[in-house]
DNA sequence: AGCACGCCGACT
DNA sequence: GTCGGCGTGCTC
């Protein structure tokens, strides 16, 4: 094997394609397909990615460069991945390189950095020399002065100095140092006899060595801390040849220093027993089937997950368990690890990307055989598995929103049928389309109708606040949800209070001229921040300070419209003083760990309220929270989005999932401005079926998922007549070449009209089979590739989106 | 993406 | 006459 064909990290149309490299002697045979190497392209050097190894190049011999570097010693990406990858890149229409990079975490990305270097034996004239100091080397961007470019410029071409360019790895691995016995005991204790008895400290630490009978390697660090000694004394031995110092890899453990309680399976139901065995049987017999779990809040999914994943360990393969991000709490975390230990490794978004990556090395390495994780942990390298679970499949978390715009359940039906192993779903609310596969025996659908014990469904009442408000009430509480709460509050139970953040956030708005303070680059209102009182665009990151006085009419009534749970908490106090209320926000929860903390106080019973938004409304499970109170319902119905109902269904149902989920009764109270709508009415009878055969209707009626695929075109200029003009001719273009069942909607303005100072236009196709789409819309991207290439124009490609913004 | 090559205006 | 603007084209 000669030659490698590569990938190079540069996100171009003209580079997306493999690239020859010829595999230097000293690394022949080693060299293989799915490692990163760093290669020269052009006058540079980027990383990129084996896609295959070969023993002959097509092209002119001479013309083929040598790879530079081999980054990784072992492949980072499976044969497997990397045909997923191709898969990927053709489903989502985005570059190879991008699709690669994504099965890897962050930590994994290349750094690139330029550099000047001096040649040795080259002097350097004087405003250089200064400037060096001694150094042998600057990075570029300490370079910029006109100047001085211009002299760096000419001395390269002078051959006195030279650009270097630098590839690195984002994260590198944590290391630390230990220390370990060189010479045997009797040769220790010898040494302790000898030494001089001034040397205190390195006496402690010989001694250290001998008593505690230690032949492996101690960390400096605990050495340190035992013996009193530092690293002065340590040097000295480390000379007399006693000790050697060697360097190890260590794991960031974001869990270290938490224990797990060992849990057993626990005995099923006859329900959950029924679900199990399908599964079971899927697994003995290697099908790649698909299950939709379908259970009502509180019957056990999990612990089907468990016993399943424990079937699956015990083959000896490895399993892939989704968990969306919010609900990847450590509630949730503890429930794997407290029942299969070590065996777990967990990746989401909360560690940082050096933790991520030793995680993720972990899988690598087959030091564990289960992941729980969200929606990147799908790509987890693992070689021989045996099931992947996506729990809460309606998640709109599970679809990436950038590049690639893959969604978790698709890839995780590619790699089963790969892997020949099962894929569950499970949700109390399935999306429509899971379940009318299901219903047409795509998917194989379980059920759990009744919750463990039997326990029953918790009473909801839909309070009218229009009726409130016509009876005088003008509080956010409703008459019914007060009583509630004061009964709650005697019995010395503990309730949920739901807020649904959307609609509320906070803008700045004036009160005598309705002014709403935007964002001057993206058509959208500036957030408030109480953190330095700050004004911020969440599209652009434009920030600005909080005026004193209106822009437009100068009023100094110009006030921030708190984000709801503030406002909520303060009202609470006033109306219901003896409460003791645990906020949970973006503002309460953005310090690292703050999450856990409030949750667990109020699991300790420390608050009789716990007030929050979307990350209170699953996978909570508290005994003692009987009352759950929706704030308003519809704030998520008036979205523009054809999912607005279903989404508001889902919420409503698992928030009402949170009370009486063990021996007390739960009850929960729903407050709605429009509460004949039957995403509302129906989460009273907990009845999943009937809603979904209604909105059915509605998709069916409006050609919809899951009626109809989407894809979504979004074009943006500088420009409006630009994206306007655009938009238009690929809407004509696509309505030309396209079967006639096939719709194309708009062009339109998108949601957000502008963002960035980019204008965004967009349109919609809603299609049912069309072979030839990916090619027709790769090629009305290279229509436009010159303008793309340029920066002017950006046309970004969703195949079946979930955020229509 | 980044860089070299190459063809036209304003400067020592 | 040269320096330097950025349009065009190439990268194994």
């Amino acid at each position: 094997m000669n030659f490698a064909e590569v990938i190079v990290d540069v996100t171009t149309k003209n580079l997306d394609r493999p690239f020859d490299y010829r595999i230097p002697d000293k690394w022949k045979g080693m060299v293989k397909k799915g490692m990163r190497v760093i290669v020269p392209f052009g006058p540079r050097k980027v990383q990129g990615f084996v896609i295959n190894v070969k023993d002959d190049s097509h092209l002119p011999k001479k013309s083929v460069k040598y790879i530079a570097e081999m980054i990784d010693l072992t492949p980072v990406l499976t044969e497997e991945l990397l045909q997923l990858s191709d898969w990927l890149t053709e489903k989502t229409l985005s570059y190879k390189t991008t699709a690669l990079q994504a099965m890897l975490p962050a930590a994994m990305k290349a750094k690139y950095a330029k550099e000047i270097k001096v040649i040795k034996n080259k002097p350097l004239t004087e405003p250089l020399k200064s400037l060096f100091s001694g150094k042998t080397s600057l990075s570029y961007t300490e370079f910029n002065d006109h100047d001085v470019l211009k002299l760096i410029q000419q001395q390269v071409q002078a051959g006195n100095l030279e650009v270097a360019y630098k590839v690195s790895q984002k994260t590198n691995k944590k290391m630390r140092k230990t220390v370990a016995l060189l010479g045997s005991k009797a040769e220790l204790q010898k040494a302790l006899d000898e030494i001089s008895p001034q040397a205190v400290k390195q006496k402690a630490i010989l001694k250290f060595f001998i008593e505690k009978e230690i032949s492996q390697s101690v960390p400096l660090k605990d050495l340190f801390e035992k013996t009193g000694s530092s690293s002065t004394s340590l040097k000295a031995l480390l000379q007399k040849g006693l000790l050697q110092e060697n360097e190890e890899e260590v794991y960031r453990d974001p869990f270290q220093d938490k224990s797990f309680k060992k849990t057993e399976p626990l005995s099923l139901t006859e329900e959950q027993t029924q679900a199990y065995q399908a599964i079971s049987e899927a697994l003995e017999k290697k099908r790649h089937d698909v299950f939709l779990l379908h259970g009502v809040t509180g019957s056990g999914k999990t612990e089907i997950y468990l016993q399943s994943i424990e079937k699956v360990l015990k083959a000896g393969k490895e399993a892939i368990v989704l968990v969306p991000e919010i609900s990847l709490t450590p509630q949730m975390v503890k429930r794997f690890k407290g029942r299969f230990g070590s065996q777990v490794a967990v990746l989401h978004s909360g560690l940082s990307t050096g933790e991520k990556y030793d995680e993720w090395r972990k899988i690598h390495r087959k030091e564990v055989r289960l992941v729980v994780g969200a929606r990147s942990a799908i790509f987890a390298p693992f070689e021989n598995l045996g099931m992947m679970i996506i729990d809460e499949e309606h998640e709109t978390s599970y679809k990436q929103e950038e590049m690639p715009r893959y969604h978790a359940k698709e890839v995780a039906i590619q790699r089963a049928q790969y892997h020949k192993c099962p894929v569950i779903l499970g949700s109390a609310t399935p999306t429509l389309e899971s379940f009318a596969r299901a219903k047409k025996g795509v998917y194989k659908l379980l059920s759990l109708k009744y919750r463990v014990n039997y326990q029953a469904m918790p009473d909801v009442s839909i309070i009218d606040m229009r009726n409130e408000l016509r009876n005088g009430n003008r509080s956010m509480f409703s008459r019914e949800l007060m009583a509630d709460l004061e009964q709650m509050l005697e019995k010395g139970e503990q309730a949920v209070l739901f807020l649904n953040k959307r609609g509320y956030s906070s803008f700045v708005m004036c009160r005598d001229c309705g002014y709403v303070i935007q964002c001057p680059h993206c058509e959208i209102s500036l957030t408030y921040h109480r953190a330095g009182q700050r004004l911020k665009c969440h599209y652009c990151g434009f920030e600005t300070g909080m005026p004193a006085t209106c822009p437009e009419c100068t009023s100094e009534h110009i006030r921030y419209f708190g984000t709801g749970t503030q406002r909520v908490e303060e009202e609470l106090n006033k109306v219901l003083p003896q409460a003791r209320v645990i906020r949970m926000d973006v503002d309460t929860t953005s310090r690292k760990g703050a999450h856990e903390k409030l949750l667990s106080s109020f699991g300790q019973g420390k608050a009789d309220i716990l007030l929050g938004t979307q990350m209170i409304a699953k996978g909570l499970d508290f005994e003692n929270v009987t009352l759950v109170g929706v704030l308003s319902a519809d704030t998520m119905l008036h979205i523009p989005d054809f999912r607005a109902a279903e989404k508001t269904f889902q919420l409503m149902t698992q928030v009402s999932g949170r009370a009486g989920r063990h021996q007390k009764p739960g009850r929960v109270i729903i407050q709605s401005y429009t509460p004949s709508h039957y995403s509302i009415q129906l989460t009273k009878t907990h009845d999943y079926e009937a809603f979904f055969q209604q909105e059915m209707l509605h998709r069916k009626y409006q050609a919809y998922p899951p009626y109809y695929y989407l894809a979504l075109i979004t074009v943006s200029h500088e420009e409006v007549t630009k994206a306007a003009l655009v938009t238009e001719k690929i809407a004509q273009y696509l309505k030309k070449n396209i079967s006639g069942d096939a719709k194309i909607l708009g062009p339109a303005a998108s949601p957000i009209v502008k963002i960035k100072d980019r204008y965004r236009y967009q349109c919609v196709i809603k299609y049912k089979q069309e072979n030839e789409l990916t090619s027709l819309l790769k090629n009305m991207m290279d229509h436009y590739n010159r303008d793309i290439e340029e920066k002017q124009l950006i046309i970004s490609i969703d195949m079946n989106p979930y955020m229509m913004m």
